[in-house]
DNA sequence: TAGATCTTGATTTCGATTCTCACTTTTGAT
DNA sequence: ATCAAAAGTGAGAATCGAAATCAAGATCTA
C-alpha cells in the first residue's frame, strides 16, 4: 500500500542512503549514477540489466553497459537494491522494499506476483535462531501455475 | 533421517523414474547417462557441474563436459534433480528429496545447512492458494552468518 | 584552479553454458 | 546376430552475461 502512496518520498530516502554510502567510502557522485539510480527506483518491475540500460538510454544514450553493471553493484552493496535470479539466466534487480516481500512465479507464462506473509517471516527467523544463524536476508520463491495457465494445461 | 537409512532404495526409485521418462520420450539409455546419474544420486552435497564432472571422470575419464550438462538437464526435466543458484555464479544440482528442504547459507564462509519446517511449507501453500496459484516447487534460502562467522565479525 | 582520485565507456576478457558436427552407440525390426 | 534409423557423444567453437582493463573525462578538496 504505502509503496504506492509515497513513492517519491521513499525514493528520496533511498537516494539519501546512497549519498551517505558514497561519502563514507570516498566515492564520487556522477550524473550517470544519478540517472541510473533514479530510473531504477522508479521502475515498477524487476528489471534485467538489459531492460534497465534501455530505459536509461532514453534519457542519455551515451551510457555504457559497464556503468550500469557497476552502478547496480554499488546499489546492491549499499543495500537499496537486491539481485534476483529467477532461473532465466538474467540477473534482475529490484528496490529493497521496507516490508520484505517474496515471489510467486508462474512457470507457464512468466508472470511474477509479489506477496508478503508475516507468519512465514517469523518462522524463518525462528528456524535460523535454532541453528545459531544470524539471518541477514532471505529469498523465498514459489514456482507454479497461475489460474490461466492451469486452465490452459487442462486443455492439452 | 530416512534419507540416510534407505538411500539405495531411494536411488532405485529415482532411476526408475528416469527409465520411464527416457522410454516415454523415445530417448536412449547410455553408459554415460547411467554413470552420471549414479554419481549424482550418490553425492551428499550440492554439486556444481565441475565437481560432478570430476567425480564422474574418476570412473570414466573420457566423459565430456557437454554430456554432463545435457544429462543434468535431462534429470532436471524428469524431476529427479533440482537446479540451485546460491549466487556464486555456479549452478549446483541436488537430488530432489522426498521431504523438501531449504537452505541456510553463511555469507561469511559459504557453509550450507539444510533444514525443513512443516509450518513454513504449509503457509506457503496457503499463500499460493489464496492467489489461485498451484505451486509446483519452491525455493527458500536464508542468507546470514553462522556462529563462527558472527564471532569473527565482532573481532574486526 | 590544480591535481589527486575516482568514474566512464569502449573494448577485451572471462567463465559458464550451449551449440555444432563428425563419429559412435542404442534400439527395434528382421 | 545384423542392419538401418534415430539418438547420443565428445571436442572444440560459439554465445552470452558479467567483470576487468585502460585511456580519457569528471569530480572534489584544498
Amino acid at each position: 500500500m504505502a509503496s504506492l502512496k509515497d513513492n517519491s518520498a521513499e525514493r528520496q530516502e533511498k537516494k539519501e542512503i546512497l549519498r551517505r554510502y558514497i561519502e563514507e567510502k570516498g566515492l564520487k557522485s556522477t550524473v550517470q549514477r544519478d540517472l541510473i539510480t533514479d530510473t531504477f527506483l522508479k521502475a515498477k518491475t524487476h528489471l534485467s540489466l538489459e531492460e534497465l540500460l534501455r530505459e536509461v538510454r532514453k534519457k542519455n544514450p551515451r551510457i555504457g553497459y559497464a556503468t550500469v553493471y557497476r552502478t547496480m553493484k554499488l546499489l546492491t552493496e549499499c543495500g537499496i537494491a537486491v539481485e534476483r535470479n529467477f532461473g532465466d539466466g538474467q540477473t534482475r534487480y529490484e528496490p529493497i522494499p521496507e516490508s520484505h516481500h517474496d515471489h510467486l512465479i508462474c512457470t507457464g507464462c512468466g508472470k511474477i506476483l509479489e506477496f508478503e506473509d508475516e507468519r512465514i517471516e517469523r518462522l524463518q527467523y525462528e528456524v535460523a535462531r535454532e541453528r545459531n544463524f544470524k539471518v541477514k536476508s532471505h529469498k523465498l520463491e514459489l514456482y507454479g501455475l497461475c489460474l490461466e495457465c492451469q486452465k490452459k494445461e487442462k486443455r492439452t
